[in-house]
Formats: C-alpha cells, sequence, structure tokens
DNA sequence: AATGAATGAGGGTTCATTCAT
DNA sequence: AATGAATGAACCCTCATTCAT
C-alpha cells in the first residue's frame, strides 16, 4: 500500500518537476540552447521520461509558460481584492506585495521566457494576453480610476499610467535572470565609480512613491498642472513629427 | 576601374553589412536558433564568406553587440551634451529625443539580445555596463543632481530615480522586438475589451510627464513629502519580512 | 472457479494470441518497422506481458514462423495424401485446395516475412528449407514423377516444373500482403486503361491449366481438353464459395 | 580546370552513387533497418553529405525506387519493340533477355523493395503500377493477342497468362535477394537430399518453354517441338556466358 | 501473472565550421 | 576574396527492454 503510494506519488508528481526543472534550465540557457537531457538530469529521471510526460520539447515549453501564467495570475486577483483601503495604498501595498511573490520565485523567469521565445512560438503571445496584459491591465486601470473618480488622483492617462507602474516592474524579473545572474558583472574589482548594484525591493518602492506622488491631486501644485490626456497626445505626436 | 572600386567597396562595406543583417536575425529568432546560412544569405553572401569576417557565430555576436553599443553610447553624449535649459526640459526633451533615435532604429535590438545572451556569454556583460549603464547612468545621474542642487527637483533617491526613467525606456526596446512583433497579438478581433495597443512615444511622453510631476520640488505638497532615501529603505525591508 | 478457468484459459492461450497478434503487425508493418507495443495492444495485454512469453522480439518473430510453418506443413501432407486420382487431378485439385487455405489464412504472410527478413535473420532460411522447400518440393515432385512414369506427362525437367507450380503460388501471397493491400492501388480513379484487377483463384485455376496443357503428354491432350476460361473462372467462384 | 573539373564531376555523380548505395543497403537490410551512415558509408561519403542530395531517409527510397523503375521500363519498351519473329519467339527471347538485364543488375532488388515497403509508403505503389505493371502488362498482353488473332496461340486468358510469365520472373528476383542470398542455406553440408539449386537462367528456359507448349495451338505444336531437358539448360547456359 | 513507468542506447537530422576550387 | 560542397559532432526523439509494484 504504502508502497504502491511512492511510485503513484512519483507519476503524479513527475509532471511539475518536469516543469520546475524546465523553467529553470530554460530561463538559463534559452529554449534553443537547453538540451533536453539537462532538464531530464535537473528533473532527477532519464531523457526518455521527460517524452512521457510532454511529447516534445517545444510542447514543454508551452506547457511550463501555461502553467506558470494561470498560477500567477490566479493569486493575483485575489492578493489585490483582499487588500482594501486608499487607492495608493492599493498600489503601492498590495501591488508591490504581489510583485514580490513573483519576482522571488521561479515565476520571474517566465517574463523571459516570453520576451526571448514569443516570435518563434506565436501562441505563446495568446497565453500571455489571455493571462496576464488583460486581466492584469483592467486590475490596475480599475484601481486608478477608482483614485481618479474620488478625487485622490489627478485626470490622468490612465493607460499609460498603468504601463508607468509596470513596466518597471517586469523589467526587474528580466534583469534578474540576465545581467543580475552575472556573477561578477556588478562586482568587477577595483571599480569604485561602478554604479551601485541594483536592489529591486528598494528601487520598487522608491519607484511607486515618485509615481504616486506624481499621480496625487494637489490643488496647490498650479504649476504642474496636469495637461488634459488629449492634449499630451498632440503634444507627443508633435514631438514625433 | 570602377569594377575595382565597387569590389573594393564592397570589400569595406561587408562587416557592416554582416553586422546589420546578423543582428536582425539574432534579434528575430534568438542566437542559438538563428542559422549562420540566414545571416549570410540576408547579407547577400555564401556561408564562407561569413567566416573570411568573422571566426566563429559567437565572435559574430559579440561583435554586432560591440559595435551597436559603442555607436550608440557616442550619439548619446552629445545629445545630452549639446541642449540646455532646465533640468527638467534636458530630461524630457533630449532623453525622449536620443532614446527615441535609438527605438527607432535596429539598434534598440540589442537590448533583447542583451537580456537574452548574457548568461550564455558572460563577456557582454562587460560591453554593456562598462559602455552603456555606467555612462548613461553618470549622464543621467548627473542633471538629476544638478537639479536637486538648483532646487529644481527635490531631493530623491538618484540612482533609484534614474532607473525609474530609463528602465521603461529599455523595456519598450524589448516589447518592439517580442510581443510588439507579433503580428496578431494585440489585434485579435472581435476583442472590444482588449487593452488599448501601447504606442510607445504616446507612453514615454505620459511617463517622464508623470516622473517629472512627481521630481518637482513643491513647497506645498506636504502630504507627499519625500522620505529620505535611507528611510525609505528601512521600510521596503521591513515590508519584505 | 469461473474465474480460474477463465484466467487458465487466458494463460494458455496467450501465446497464440501472441503469436497471431505479432504476425499481423510484422506482416503489415515489416519486422524493424513494428513496435512491440503495437503487438502487445493487438494482443489485448501490456508491452511487459509480452516479455513473460518471448524474451525478446527477435525470438518472438522466430516463434512466429516456426509456428506457421510447423502448422501448415503438417496440413499439406495429409491433404496431398488422402486425395488420389490421375496426377494432373492431384496437382489441380488438391494442391490448389491446399494453397487456398494457406492464401486464405494469416499464414499467407509468412512468405512475406521470410522473403523480408531472412537475410537479417539466417536462422529462418534453416526452418523454412527444411519445413517447407524440401518437403514440398518433394511431395509435388513425386507427383510429377509418377506421372511421367505412368506416361501421363511427358519427360520435363522434373525440378524446374515443380517451380513453375509453385512460385506463382507464393507469388500470390506476396502480393496479397503488399501491392495487393493498399487500399487505392489497384482502383484509382478514372483510369479506364488499368490492368484488370487481380483475382488470385481465378488466376491459379487458369495457371494450372495453362501449365498442364504444357506438362500433358501428347496423347493425353485430349482426355484433358481445356476448359474455356469462361468456365475456369466460373468454377473458381463456386470453389472460393 | 581539370581541378574543377574534379569536384565537379563528384557533384554530378552523387546522387548516383548514393542511390545505388542506398538501393544496395536497402534490398540487403530492409528499409527500417538501414542506417543512413551506412548508406552514405557505402557512397563513400558521411552522413551529412547524404542530406544535402535527399532530405529524408524516405524521399531517398522514393527516388531509389523511381530512378529504377523509369531507367527499366525504358529500356524494355525497345528491347521487345526491336525484336520480330513469331509470337512464341519474341516471349521467349526478348522477354527473357530483357528480364536477365534486369536480373542480373542491381535493379532486381527493386521488387523486394516494393515487396516489403509498399504497405509503409502507399505513393510508391502508385510509381510501380504506373511505371511498371501496367506499360508491362500491356506490352506482353499485346504480343498474346497477336499470337492468339494469327492462330499461333490457343484462346487463353491474356490477362492470366501475363501473370503466368511474369510472376515467376519477378519472384525469381526476389529470391535472389532473399534466401538465396543466405550464404549457407542451399548448401548445407551433409544432406544428400536436399532441392537442388535453383538456377535461375536454367528455370525460366524451361518455365517459358512448358507455357508457351500449353499456349500453342494444337496445329502449331509441331514447329516447336519441345527442346530436350538437356539441350535447354545447355542453351541456357551459353545464352548466359 | 500482469502492469506500465522508467531507462538509455541508438538513429535520423541539423548545422557550425572547414577547405578545395 | 568568394564560394559551396563536405564534414561530423551534437541534439531531439524513439523504442526494446527491465523491474518495482
Amino acid at each position: 500500500m504504502i508502497a504502491s503510494h511512492t511510485r503513484q506519488r512519483r507519476k503524479e508528481a513527475r509532471p511539475k518537476e518536469l516543469l520546475d526543472a524546465a523553467l529553470d534550465v530554460f530561463v538559463r540557457k534559452g529554449f534553443a540552447a537547453t538540451r533536453t537531457d539537462e532538464v531530464a538530469a535537473r528533473a532527477g529521471v532519464s531523457k526518455g521520461t521527460l517524452y512521457l510526460y510532454y511529447p516534445s520539447k517545444e510542447e514543454l515549453l508551452k506547457a511550463v509558460i501555461r502553467e506558470r501564467l494561470s498560477s500567477a495570475i490566479a493569486a493575483s486577483a485575489d492578493e489585490v481584492a483582499r487588500h482594501g483601503g486608499s487607492a495608493a495604498e492599493l498600489l503601492r501595498g498590495s501591488m508591490v506585495r504581489w510583485w514580490r511573490s513573483i519576482f522571488d520565485s521561479p515565476a520571474s523567469g517566465v517574463f523571459k521566457l516570453i520576451i526571448t521565445e514569443v516570435r518563434n512560438f506565436p501562441e505563446i503571445a495568446d497565453f500571455y494576453y489571455r493571462e496576464v496584459v488583460e486581466p492584469g491591465h483592467r486590475l490596475i486601470g480599475d484601481v486608478l480610476r477608482r483614485g481618479i473618480a474620488s478625487g485622490e488622483f489627478r485626470p490622468v492617462d490612465v493607460d499609460a499610467t498603468v504601463y508607468s507602474l509596470v513596466l518597471p516592474m517586469v523589467m526587474l524579473c528580466l534583469h534578474k535572470h540576465s545581467l543580475a545572474a552575472c556573477p561578477h558583472a556588478e562586482t568587477a574589482p577595483g571599480c569604485a565609480s561602478r554604479v551601485p548594484v541594483l536592489d529591486p525591493q528598494h528601487f520598487i518602492a522608491q519607484h511607486f512613491q515618485l509615481v504616486l506622488r506624481g499621480l496625487l491631486a494637489d490643488s496647490a501644485s498650479a504649476h504642474a498642472a496636469p495637461e488634459k490626456p488629449a492634449a499630451a497626445a498632440r503634444r507627443a505626436r508633435r514631438e514625433a513629427a
């Protein structure tokens, strides 16, 4: 009984173990450069076993991404919904907390995978838009709209502001798995003039701080009166020409 | 005579043609997934010719990155130095203009290449830090420090603010060569609720607008008084625990 | 009780079921191209079970051939021995009847297996010569010699004539499992000029007819007056029913 | 010049060399059991080179069959057309001569290939019917019909008789590449009672002799008086030399 | 006796690199 | 300088066989 459990447990655990191993290696080496043996070895099985669970390397990639995106987004909705407070608090507090839970987990690597592989496997773009971009954008956009409606925020361009908040978070995930993962890069000896090492937690706190300050309504700040979105767009186009 | 001239011109132009072709394909497919034939074909030469100019695929990659980084950074220093005005003007005006010159050129792809390949070729990190991160950081940091010294800006955490300004710009370059390059991703039919397509120029304008507003000194905005950097860091650590 | 009976029956029936399944798949796909899973699946057991009965794929092949050859030859001796009549009758009657019993059964596939696999497994040649070629040749040769001795047949080259009688029969078995098994090959639409589909029963009747006529001594020709082709075809169909 | 010729000649000769090598190994081992390395090695090139000329093992197989069938059939029409004489002479003389040119060449193996592989690659059946079965059947059928019309032959079932003539020839080709190719099979020591080794040339001569005798109209029998077996064998050997 | 998960050697195919022309 | 035919190491994937249950 217990014995059969062992086998059984093993079999049920395999897919997750393989996906974890695959995520790790894909993120480290890139999809094309990872050998299936390496994934198998890291999951503690032989190469053949991999193919009992996933029919090809490519399907493995998609499964990895699908699995991580689905679980990530499930967590996110809860997190934001569970917390209350002012719009500013919601943004700074629960968003950052949620982001950190991704940043600190292997899921952070999925962003790199997506950036790297969408052009070779366009279906991936579909997952990503459906599971992450759209629900995430709506979630944050709603918080912003609520803040604007309540007079807490200035009437800014909501879509652009969502990106102002989100893009640096994504960028930090990418950074973590590329430059930040290169051992000696940031700590080259004898370079006093080096840029200080980026502390992601600190940076995100500062970033939200900065953006929120730009976002808050302030009747006294006459000289920084917000442009209307439409006007801003017009100016942007002028400058682009 | 003319023939030899042509030949000569051809010969001198080859390295550039090869680098351009390589950048294009590397960025599109990723380094590991591009075949040398494809680079050669795109440059209009045979596979063998490629090896007359670069001793290996890997060296070709490094040459591509080196070349683009060097010329990009050369342009940047000039650009910022040539323009005057308030610190806010400098940031919004010349930085955005400089960024756009990269974003609109194939050089924008280099960011993707670096993100993708540093972990496999750590020397790339060295180029990148030396040629881009450090001088760029110093340049923008100096503008910020000048603005703070003159009282135009609040006394913010300079390093973090540099990243708040820069990371979204980099992120747009990555986006351009990944999700934005997937034909149908953003324009799936019958999806009224879709996130609006990201217009990079417009977004960057809005982003700078937002950050600058958070940056400007404003004696009246008492309730949004800046934390001291040290205090912020402390709080970040508390929340991380 | 019943259960154990069933189980017992099952167990005893297994080897035959496996051999039948194996013959079918080996003949269809060829030995090297068939997967052991497929044989097992067709026998309704798991892959592991196959190995309880046969130690390897190769041994399975040999067992298949051995079993079919032995039972085929056992039937043949009886058949010819049981029948009397003129030599011509013996050849046309009992031989064709015996051939048909093979042609209409899965045993017909063994010829294809042998043709295909002898060179990779030379032991197979030994079975085949010992169990089929030699006894068969002797059997038919004896009938011919008896006919020659009695003056019914001309004094022909006995060995060659045996082959003239036998080779087309073997060839029809091969045909059945190769070209004749290709669905559309013989029935391609819109091809009025196509070769008429080969009806094995009819052909064998005609062939024996033709050969016997070449074989009969001149004085005997009368009593072996040729059937009309149409009549022969009718008879062939009757016998096939 | 001569040097460039060497390279050039090599390149032009490659496809033929590869097809020859492939035919040889495919016939010997069977398609599924042959390794591409072996084909390449036998053609004196590396495995990679094979793939410069044929995109896959399967395409190589088809090319082998296509090439042999096309050239075989081209030869055949000429051969039969060039010769005259009585219908009986045409059949025995030019058909046998043509058959021998196939039997004595590697092309004889194609029949084994087809028998073995049609079921896995049904397109092969199309080639075969189009290039061999149909034209061949028509060619021989016409000779028979001419003989019947002229009164030289009895009014037999033409289609069946074509097969009576042809199937043994095909069967000999199969035999050559299966049982006859097993070294010790026919010559097992100490077996006095063994079936005499089949001499293909002799057998075919005898077979045509036998069938023709069954075919000839009674009045014609005289001028087609049977050779004595011994004489026939002698003649066969003469012609083979 | 039966299962089916696991293995790993083996084979088809690709592609960076070389080199004769 | 340029070519492109040739190479062969490497990689994805398959499948005969084993073995714990």
